[in-house]
DNA sequence: GGTTACATTTGGATCGTTCCAATCAGCGGA
DNA sequence: TCCGCTGATTGGAACGATCCAAATGTAACC
């Protein structure tokens, strides 16, 4: 169990507290509430005036516990002040909203360990299931040990660490990284470049790995050969990237161009070309990853590959929900498209 | 009751089971989960190892049913994907998580009538406490009316219209908006602005007019005038802004300068600016409210006010909790200071 | 009137946990 | 031997809902 930890609550009205107020049985007042078209209409105004009067609010834990079954999501992911997430988050919720579900949240800060804690607190609160965006570098192991494998799990946007026992069928859905950054790579080669570099992002997450791999095939494809150089790994955030930034320019050649891991770490690298008195999308071109917000709005704005990252949030949510339909029902895997956002940050060399 | 939905759930192992798997009492199982001194070391040992063998999961639900306690938390913003919103969410959920509690999402989308409808989903799952950010023009009798008046609640960022009865003592957290806006004020005055509109924002939100009320008394005590075309209302979006922007520029005269309600309508304020051919920070001072983190990033940078949400977040956290530790304590009212930070967009005319 | 059919209502057991009073084992002292 | 005491354990009733089989009332039919 948990660290355990809980508010007093104050005594409220009950099913038999309408019962007795209107002189019917607890089951009477039971089918009017989830409106059994059993009762007669009028005792059925008379419990529902009863209701209104008494200020009555369902108490869907304890039917829950009841029919064993479940009302709430949990969802997972990694920092939910990333605008990524934070769509995602806000995708998610609406959907789960609307089909009547309450989302369960929680946030792991990347942090394999911290994941490990909020998965135990947050199954113990009994979600119908989960929607997990991993921390880099978590294994199937830990997470089915915190889960159990009744619980249906969606993976979103990265795969974990390990091999999945065939008896739990977990949905995932992923975004086409590794086209992403093909498409992203190609189109700097189309602008002339040819010492292109790939920055930022960690290689012990999927995500990552595949998104390199994209770019990799791209510039195979095209005959270029990659410096050992010019894959320079960073945390996914800005201020990591502004850091690490400068190991890019440290060998020779130098790259003219870099694909990055994501938004964040591109407008990372943004900051630190203009320290080195360089100016992104004239003495280089780069390109991000997610077209968060802030892309279109940096200076230049940021050719990057748009995830819909609310749409993903409400397929997630979709995806778990008919799950929850059919649980026997086959993994499935979902692989989203991503497109291609040119703007300024990519134009040099053409 | 709103609207039913639910999963099934497996057949856990629950108590009895693991009493049962080891020749004890279910009460005795019960105490070994919450780490009673009373029980014996041996049959301790004995039963935790039976728990770890049957991957018993805690029931939380169950337990809160019987002890009459809730162990969740539910907080309502207005829109997750606003950065600002994003950041105080996860403060929250920082600080609940560290204290034991589960974050509860909700999100109403400004909308006062799904606001209502979240609430009454999430009080249904008896969480100990709300933290809200009120819809703009929602009003006390709504909200008591949905969350009833033993539930505590935490007001964020703004005010609720009509008053609140004297019996429910609900904390407030608000942030210093009218000190904010005058400072705005006071330094665009400073750097020689005479004519200064106010852009953004909607009066029946409590926090646009302590918003404007700073900055109306700033200009007073200059002993300056405000036309009243100086004052745009818009809804707190970029996109919405971009439109509005227009309107400040049909009368004359035309302001030099404005303090916008908050930093996204200022940055649509920007992309309108540039759409006239103004450019801002040279031709046209401006400033924001919030410091999200685009504000850094904006061309020009963007002089805004700095809330730091995140610290807000947990501080909406804490006063929850201690409010639910002490249910009877006297309503606390906070107001967090705000920070003026300088940069780019306002520095025209000095 | 008695039987059947139908529409409505209901008591009591149950979900998985906690609380409480009661029980039990072991031991030392009178 | 009996008593009281301490430390450890336990059965059964709760929490607030739902389920189910059974009971009730009414009308219809022969």
């Amino acid at each position: 169990m948990a660290k355990e930890s809980s508010a007093p609550v104050h005594r409220k009205t009950t099913l038999s507290d309408i019962a007795a107020g209107c002189g019917v049985s607890r089951a009477t007042v039971s089918l009017v509430l989830r409106g059994s078209p059993l009762v007669n209409q009028r005792t059925r105004a008379k419990v529902e005036e009863e209701l209104r009067r008494q200020g009555y609010v369902y108490n869907r834990a304890a039917a829950n516990l009841r029919r064993r079954t479940s009302s709430s999501i949990a969802l997972v992911v990694n920092e939910l002040a990333n605008p990524f997430f934070a769509e995602f988050a806000a995708g998610v919720d609406e959907a789960l909203g609307e089909a009547g579900f309450v989302t369960l949240l929680g946030s792991t800060g990347e942090s394999a360990q911290r994941q490990q804690a909020v998965l135990g607190s947050l199954v113990e609160h009994g979600p119908g299931g989960i929607i997990l965006s991993p921390a880099e570098g978590s294994e199937v192991r830990e997470v089915l040990s915190a889960v159990g494998s009744h619980t249906p799990v969606v993976l979103f946007n990265r795969e974990l660490g390990g091999r999945l026992p065939a008896s739990s069928h977990w949905d995932r859905l992923m975004l086409d990284n590794e086209r992403g950054t093909r498409m992203a790579t190609e189109h700097l080669i189309a602008h002339g470049h040819r010492r292109i570099a790939f920055f930022g992002g960690h290689d012990d997450a999927s995500s990552s790995r595949d998104r390199y791999a994209g770019y990799a095939k791209a510039m195979q494809a095209a005959g270029l050969p990659i410096a050992p150089h010019w894959r320079v790994e960073s945390k996914p955030t800005r201020t990591d990237a502004v850091a690490a930034a400068h190991a890019l320019f440290q060998g020779e050649p130098k790259p003219t161009a870099a694909v990055c891991y994501n938004d964040a770490v591109a407008l990372g690298l943004m900051l630190a070309l203009h320290q080195r008195g360089l100016q992104p999308g004239r003495d280089f071109a780069l390109t991000g990853f997610d077209d968060i917000a802030e892309a279109a709005l940096s200076m230049p704005p940021l050719t990057t590959l748009s995830t819909a990252p609310r749409a993903r949030g409400r397929q997630a949510a979709e995806l778990l929900l008919s799950r929850l339909q059919d649980p026997q029902a086959s993994a499935r895997a979902i692989v989203a498209p991503v497109e291609l956002v040119v703007r300024e940050s990519s134009r040099t060399l053409s």
